[in-house]
DNA sequence: CCAAGCGTGTGATGATCATCACATGGAGGT
DNA sequence: ACCTCCATGTGATGATCATCACACGCTTGG
């Protein structure tokens, strides 16, 4: 019986396989139970908008399994990736919360399974279970944390390389790959992408990167990058 | 009888006649008298360093009342001001819940008041109280909030005027006073102290100044700016 | 097989801003 | 009154990076 865009569906939280693994899902039977008695199970495909910048807001999305990302953008038109969301994380809690508008807009970048809980049920299941506001209070202290980080890499960093060092050594440290050759990484982004995530311009993204191909500290062979001289990105960044 | 620094200090937050106006304090009687049981009131003298970033947390700070600035640094001494916390403001709530070294430091920026709780107190107190928990999950939306404001003003401004006139908008909605001629403000913080907020120089700070000044859009007296041309102030701003 | 569209590479140019260097001005202490 | 410290003002200079412009190659669909 395949599903939709091959993807390992969990109908019922309560016999979600993976739910352990998971900050905030890992709760008792019974609060599972009661939260899949709220929650809509949605699959959507890549590029799928869950909600815009601005817009009062409607609910949380709690990202089952797929990846998307968090951004703001600029009445020019100039966009900023805050953040690439993973499995187990929960979107919109804040604005939610404080019922002001969603602060950044979150688009999938592939498909991926979430659930969605209204914002009058939520709230509800909050304020009625003590388990699930720890859980949130939890949620929310890892994106303000995440959150300052990014105010660190985009306010103290010196220079655009330092910038785009930093974001390639974090993504060494998520989901690198050792080798005997350097560090394997498989970069499902484009140039464009990239620069909005380190707000800078696609063409310096490009030149940065030529860059460092020819001082042979990275190797790109198609969307696989390979890290050659880590220690050198690590010297590129003083903060 | 006078207080230390004129402050006016409450011992107990049962009989703090503020507590209604600030977002976490305004808690039933019988949770505040329970806070009242584990909190530490301390008075602070201007300067005084409350946390450092990296320090494992040691438990939360109220900010009854003053001021404390938010920083984070570079190892090479850059320092950037994340934010200016006012009164009601919870400080290291997510590292303390997290327990993960505080993401910033705090430092007052006049005489305060803070309450301070220390970690295993206030795990348990969140724990056990589901009022404490839903307000610090409304404390932790409202920091994430204002994070997400900072890095859009940081990742999307084209240049450092556009940061500076998108600060003193800030400035001018929080406590601008409106007078015939335009807006008064009273800045307590240095050109240095700016720069750090906008992530940029003292001189070009200065030099901003100088030439708004020259345009006729502020007028400095000491510490008071006026706001002559606040539209010229948004026509500066695009994000 | 060709056209269209997208992602990428690269040069030229100018604007912005950090840096260094030094002058001025005002507050507080002796 | 003088000195010192700190905040502020201002010039010169070079590095960095955004912008515009265009070329190349790869994929996708008619």
């Amino acid at each position: 019986m395949p599903s939709p865009y091959n993807l390992d569906i969990h109908n019922t939280c309560v016999d979600c396989t993976v739910r352990a693994e998971r900050l905030f899902c890992n709760m008792s039977q019974a609060t599972v139970a009661s939260m899949d008695s709220i929650k809509f199970t949605g699959v959507y495909p890549k590029g799928s908008l869950l909600f815009v910048e601005g817009e009062q807001p409607r609910g949380i999305f709690i990202l089952c399994s797929g990846r998307a990302k968090l951004t703001t953008s600029s009445s020019e038109g100039k966009m900023l990736i805050v953040k690439i969301a993973e499995p187990g994380e929960v979107l919109g809690a804040s604005a939610t919360i404080l019922g002001k508008p969603y602060e950044v807009s979150a688009e999938t970048l592939e498909p991926s399974q979430l659930n969605f809980i209204k914002r009058e049920d939520f709230l509800r299941f909050l304020n009625a279970n003590a388990e699930v506001c720890m859980h949130t209070a939890q949620q929310l202290s890892e994106k303000y944390h995440a959150a300052q980080r990014e105010i660190r890499s985009l306010g103290l960093s010196q220079t655009t390389g330092e910038k785009l060092a930093k974001l390639m050594l974090d993504w060494c440290a998520r989901d690198g790959e050792t080798t005997p050759k350097g560090i394997r990484l498989k970069v499902l982004l484009t140039h464009e992408e990239i620069a909005q995530m380190i707000g800078t311009t696609r063409e310096t993204v490009t030149r940065l990167l030529s860059d460092l191909k020819r001082r042979k500290i990275i190797d790109v062979k198609g969307s696989t990058v390979l890290v050659l001289q880590k220690n050198d990105l690590e010297n590129m960044v003083s903060i």
